[in-house]
DNA sequence: CCCATAACGGAACAGCTGCTCCGGTTCCGG
DNA sequence: CCGGAACCGGAGCAGCTGTTCCGTTATGGG
């Protein structure tokens, strides 16, 4: 029953939708609406119009994405080498992180927005819990590691988003295999 | 030739730095300067006075703090064991993070107040490269491991900070042991 | 082709920030 | 104890933010 919006009207959704994904991965979520209003090359108040607050605006762009990481959670689950399942989720998860600036706070942020994926966390969490056991039941983690271990590395990893970008994406690799290697036996 | 000011001036100055202290601990460098004149009992005039601008009142509060830190790693430089000398640095860092909210900012921070420690900074991490090279010398350092590996863990650990507040000491005790255990042999 | 009306855009509002101006207050040497 | 200089405090400025109002534009069914 929607599709009774006149066709520019769509069109100036797209565009939002478009301009947002840009700013949000570039600046981080906390771009002024202006700035993503002036990339979309409309007025701010179209752009209140299709998203009538800021946080549903970035809850959309984030969804898709958040949505992605889990396909990705499934991935790993599915996997049979649970040291490879558990590993390339982590590198995942820090690849995405130095492509998207604005993914995370979605995943490990406590405000609002951070709020309005709980069912998604709850899930991911979920997932690394099996993934750890299973790793630790083929013996492949060292001695006393646990989820809350691989947790605060992926932690760390998320929270090195506003550093200056050109060096960021390196150091989030090295810590990557940092987390991997005290994780391993 | 100081000491011309009068009684109630200086009163006032410690004042002010009492109340930035606390301020800036609890709630981060971004706390707004009319919080940390309320929380001193005086005008916002009255801490321009004293600090011309938001960035010396920071400046001059982290001095003291930073310097804790030169103090800390002068001595992890005398210690004969490569290893303990490294891993308390790491260790202590942490420590400090959990402690002060605002510390890592005047040590790896990018904007301006980053930039006012410059030399300090350029120190310790001079000190860094004796204590990984020390320790790789002594062949107690995982091959491949280096200065950037290190100094990747101290950013992370560092990065830490705006999370909710009763979990992040556990977090971050977490990472600086995986941390260590991803360096160590 | 026309015009009701959905959709638009920019000025404007409210609330935050760092910082300054200026009239009133307080200290302290003589 | 007095008076001028040193000092104080809150109102106010400029600039940022998210969000809304309302006069203007232009879509598309008849």
């Amino acid at each position: 029953m929607p599709q009774k919006q006149r066709a520019d009207a769509r069109s100036n959704r797209e565009r939002v939708l478009a301009a947002a994904r840009e700013t949000f991965a570039v600046g981080g979520l906390e771009a002024p609406m202006r700035e993503v209003a002036r990339r979309a090359g409309i007025g701010v108040a179209t752009l209140y119009r299709h998203f009538p607050t800021r946080a549903e605006l970035v809850t959309t762009v984030l969804a898709e994405r958040v949505e992605a990481c889990g396909v990705q959670m499934r991935r790993a689950l599915d996997d049979p080498d649970p040291w490879r399942a558990l590993s390339g989720t982590v590198l995942e998860f820090a690849d995405r992180q130095v492509r998207d600036q604005a993914l995370n706070e979605a995943l490990l942020g406590s405000g609002e927005v951070g709020a309005a994926f709980g069912a998604e966390r709850r899930e991911h969490a979920q997932a690394l819990n099996v993934l750890v056991a299973r790793a630790r039941a083929a013996g492949v983690l060292r001695a006393g590691v646990g989820v809350d271990d691989v947790r605060a590395g992926l932690l760390a990893i998320a929270s090195l988003r506003r550093l200056p970008a050109r060096t960021s994406a390196q150091v989030i690799g090295r810590l990557a295999d940092l987390v991997l290697a005290g994780i391993r036996v």
